[in-house]
DNA sequence: CTCCACTAGATTCATCTGCATGGACTAGTC
DNA sequence: GACTAGTCCATGCAGATGAATCTAGTGGAG
């Protein structure tokens, strides 16, 4: 309502801005968890399995402590959570080849099954969700506004010079004409 | 890469908007939480003194079904919660009036003052990391399309013909010139 | 080979969580 | 006023969580 639109930005716009961030996400996952996108598995047990699913050589499986790092779980969850889906039959665990410490988890037929099964309903809610009110330049738009604060926040700020050019590249909003 | 910035968006886009989305919501609170933002409270704690500072007139306190409701927990959680806060003396539970079964919880003092204290902290970390990569104006935008988002997802989609005009209507990104 | 510092996971313990249920109170009906 | 259905919150219980700790295995120095 100010001198808002432009400069260095004040208290109020970016509590906001970060309250709506928390608000949406917030809604959204929980939407896509009673939308029942994830069956019977718990968000955190579906990430495991995407993890899993997308490392690299298909199912060379993953290490324990890798696992918990890309999912952001502490490592004593991320061994009992790999303990029940192993329970489960959706995973094996066996010791790490060059590393008797270490624990390889890998997908079972009936995890990736799972793991794809979930993934397509889930990738369709998304897709209905974040669809339903921005075109196509918009979401690209958030998307580069989202990576320059995520990227801002973990980098050293002598490194910030460059980051804002990178966010102002994608060009105005409002694509649909 | 390809006819993506216009028009209908694919599920490439939808789906790498939602996982930027995710991300950067977690990274931020992760490092809200580490920077200490919230001392020994956890973060469902805070908000729920925070839902109390922020109800209407001052310290008329709040049904604590209704901070269940607001804070998106579910009531046997939200009835622990507080006894664990009224314990520590941060709030104070009472019957409510004109209906002796209902709980009117209010702030303490105390309760007030600690949450004055970590809202201080807090504020000034989600400035921090919000302005760090935005001006005002991308600020702006990202608020109206996050915000834009989240209406679609729980709105009729017969509702939904105006609203991206609406977030149209915030203008360009990057207004710093 | 032995020792020691270090790393990867498993385990322990106190706490928190959610679901299902229970008890207290209210409101509408007869 | 008694009965019934409904609302509000508390509690029992099984399972999940995280911090701290423990165990097993690794790798380098002497």
């Amino acid at each position: 309502m100010t001198a808002a639109r432009t400069g260095q930005p004040g208290l109020r716009a970016t509590t906001t801005a970060w309250r709506e961030l928390l608000r949406t996400s917030t809604e959204l996952m929980r939407w896509f968890e009673e939308t029942g996108d994830f069956g019977d598995l718990t968000v955190r047990e579906y990430d495991v399995l995407r993890a899993l699913a997308e490392s690299r050589d298909g199912d060379g499986g993953a290490r324990l402590g890798r696992l918990a790092e890309v999912t952001y779980l502490p490592q004593p969850s991320m061994s009992r959570l790999v303990e029940r889906l192993e329970r489960r039959g959706l995973v094996s665990r066996c010791s790490a080849p060059q590393d008797g410490r270490g624990v390889l988890v890998r997908l079972t037929p009936r995890g990736r099954e799972v793991q794809a099964a979930v993934g397509r309903r889930h990738v369709r809610s998304i897709h209905q969700a974040m669809a339903a009110g921005l075109d196509a330049a918009q979401l690209e738009t958030l998307t580069a506004l989202l990576a320059t604060v995520r990227r801002a926040q973990h980098t050293p700020p002598a490194v910030r010079a460059g980051a804002r050019q990178q966010a102002d590249a994608v060009g105005p909003i409002g694509g649909r004409s």
